[in-house]
DNA sequence: TTTACTGCAAAGGGTTTGCAACATG
DNA sequence: CATGTTGCAAACCCTTTGCAGTAAA
């Protein structure tokens, strides 16, 4: 939490933000955030949203939509985890991965690196389908 | 190829698209398929893209940045890969996967599919880092 | 010829930025 | 007090849409 006193103030506007995340188990909208953090204006949740995914605290990721999506860093929330994605209505939910999962992503990881020069730093599995909701 | 026909008309509009997509070994942003489909207008790649995409012959991926990309369906280009994208530059290359990749992804789909309700249809992974011209 | 497609330009929607007022260290 | 931060509104950029002219079957 305190990353962010490394590079700037840790307002109430950033705890707010950083409160919302952390109460969701899932990456949350702009608009899901604005509901959840209380009076936070757009421009200072976009504002401080990339303030906070610069210092590592937060990361965005991208879905079946094309609305931003935010999260906790890996670092912050303590846990690796992928996501499933409705393509229906685009929500997003957290998985916890398997060991043997992530044994085989690094080793394709390794494998690509070793074949394209890619120097890669992380990955990331998105499974797709229908949410309960949807389907 | 022909799945078009079961939609709409083959045009030179469309032709060019999907030969521009399938020239490039990895996904396109919109405006490099306008510069690799020569006359193309934005609101035709659009438009198109969309009804492409609708008919199975295209597909559109997210990646690092928010620029929409789009790949040639797997039905169409025929084989099954994940990607491998530029956390600096956003350009995306395509890996093939690995059966041991596979196995375990779907072995994890159905592990998330039985505990959530979701109904997995597909999945992603990519592997993200630095291409070797931005590392 | 009929119907769908194309181009142009204007509209739309999410995201970013300028600027003056404000709060934090 | 000095700086970094906030809010508001205008600016941006990518994407979508309306409409009249054009091409495919």
């Amino acid at each position: 939490m305190r990353l962010t006193a490394a590079d700037q103030r840790y307002t109430t506007c950033r705890r707010a933000l950083v409160d919302a995340l952390a109460a969701a188990k899932r990456p949350l909208t702009i608009p899901e955030i604005l509901a959840a953090a209380g009076t936070v204006t757009i421009s200072s949740a976009y504002r401080n949203l990339t303030i906070l995914c610069e210092a590592d605290v937060a990361r965005r990721v991208s879905g079946a939509d094309d609305l931003g999506r935010f999260e906790l860093a890996e670092d912050v929330s303590g846990h690796h985890h992928h996501h499933l994605i409705c393509s229906s209505c685009g929500t997003m939910a957290d998985v916890s991965a398997s060991d043997k999962l992530e044994k085989a992503v690094e080793e394709a990881a390794r494998q690509a690196a070793e074949e394209t020069g890619f120097d890669v730093r992380t990955h990331r599995v998105d499974l797709e389908g229908l949410c309960p909701a949807c389907r």
